[in-house]
DNA sequence: AAGATTCCGTTGCTTTTGCAACAAAAAGGA
DNA sequence: TCCTTTTTGTTGCAAAAGCAACGGAATCTT
């Protein structure tokens, strides 16, 4: 565990302590690692868990897959961002989602019971820790109302605005990376890769936005416009 | 602030406490009531919030409207149930729902800060109000996500009978009432409610499900059928 | 460098949805 | 009870989305 102290005093859980205080926090909340191979699940639907996890390294996807092979992709999970969260206090919850190691891959997990009891010998930081918890789980809370607004729009043109206008606020610019390709970007808003492909390519040519790959530029309507250039 | 406790004991956050001990709390956590009337927003898109909020008494929505009147549903709020809590210990985050009362209604507020940092006069129930609402956040998280997995079928056909399964499971019964009218499932399923009411008519038809007003009741495919009667 | 694989864009066709407008049923108010 | 308002159901039409199939570009492997 002593590799990741550093790392770990980034992430949103551990924010404000030192290495110090991470390590001795460590074995109060019964700390464990382990690592997966791309393509292997970390978590199953119908399974339990009673740790939260962070990914110390690689790329993490939740996503849902139903009997007839439509592919939904929940949420993309990246370094030092806390899951499991949802389901680690609850009894008798089963976990609704995949979540599946896009990368190999490396999770810490935290018995969610030792985090949210002050223990007996009183770590005087868990008091920071609980809000850190609270924090991060009121954040992700948020991100799925925004998904929810993405998703309500009507039209994939809304949606891909939606979506889009988001991130380029979040850049605070109008050029900007997604962290998708096509498909999963498709999987997430959940619609048709080929129709927003084709819906993409109109709204190019109306002079909404630029794109290649996954460079973005939104464009003001009424101007001329820079385009985004391949990266080659 | 007395004549709620009685009703506190049953909430999620209060779980487990005695009205005596959630009266010595309520101070401590600065709790404050107020009532709106049918129709008043308690809380707007744009605005901040530091407590979090109970519903004592009538009925809430959470929902978005955007500029071209396209209004969504994202929540309905029954008494007892938790809301603002994912913006109450945020900084400098902004609401970016509206809260509006659809009956008139009673609120109670609780300063998130207090609920979180453990209070110098150490009240002892503090942990467990602390687990409880973290358990409290998870359960909505996971409901969010539910209903992502509603909103991401691709058909309205398909987004029905995502919701109304999970409702029939809920209430572990094949019939069962669920808390919306025609729009407002329109616009909790974030669909057009003239397409929503055919595609009713049509499952109708081929022996899927049967319905009167907002009494459901789910058919198993292959066999004959009862049928919901309207209740006058 | 060649071949294989993944990713991206395009298009024809069909189905589904949104939209608008209207009619009937139910509920609410005076 | 009568009148008004709300809720639900229906339908034609136009727009949008899903589906399937294919071809070329980019990337990876050996």
């Amino acid at each position: 565990m002593e590799k990741y102290l550093s790392f770990l005093k980034h992430t949103t859980l551990f924010e404000g302590l030192q290495e110090a205080q991470i390590q001795s926090m460590a074995n109060c909340l019964q700390a464990s690692r382990r690592s997966y191979r791309k393509g292997e699940y970390v978590l199953r639907q119908g399974a339990q868990v009673h740790a939260i996890a962070i990914l110390a390294q690689g790329l993490l996807h939740v996503q849902k897959d139903d009997y007839w092979g439509n592919h939904s992709l929940l949420h993309q999970i990246a370094p030092g961002e806390l899951f499991a969260e949802a389901y680690a206090m609850a009894e008798n919850e089963v976990i609704l989602n995949d979540v599946v190691a896009v990368e190999d891959s490396t999770v810490l997990f935290f018995q969610a019971q030792k985090v949210l009891t002050v223990c007996s010998n009183a770590c005087p930081f868990h008091s920071l820790i609980i809000q850190n918890l609270f924090r991060a789980i009121s954040a992700k809370n948020r991100h799925l109302t925004q998904k929810i607004d993405y998703m309500a729009q009507r039209t994939i043109r809304d949606k891909l605005l939606a979506y889009l206008s988001a991130q380029s606020e979040l850049a605070q610019a109008p050029t900007f990376q997604i962290p998708f390709n096509r498909q999963q970007l498709a999987d997430f808003l959940s619609v048709e890769r080929s129709a927003m492909c084709r819906e993409l390519g109109k709204m190019r040519d109306e002079g909404l936005l630029s794109f290649a790959r996954n460079t973005f530029v939104l464009l003001s309507p009424q101007r001329a416009n820079p385009t985004a250039q391949a990266d080659h």
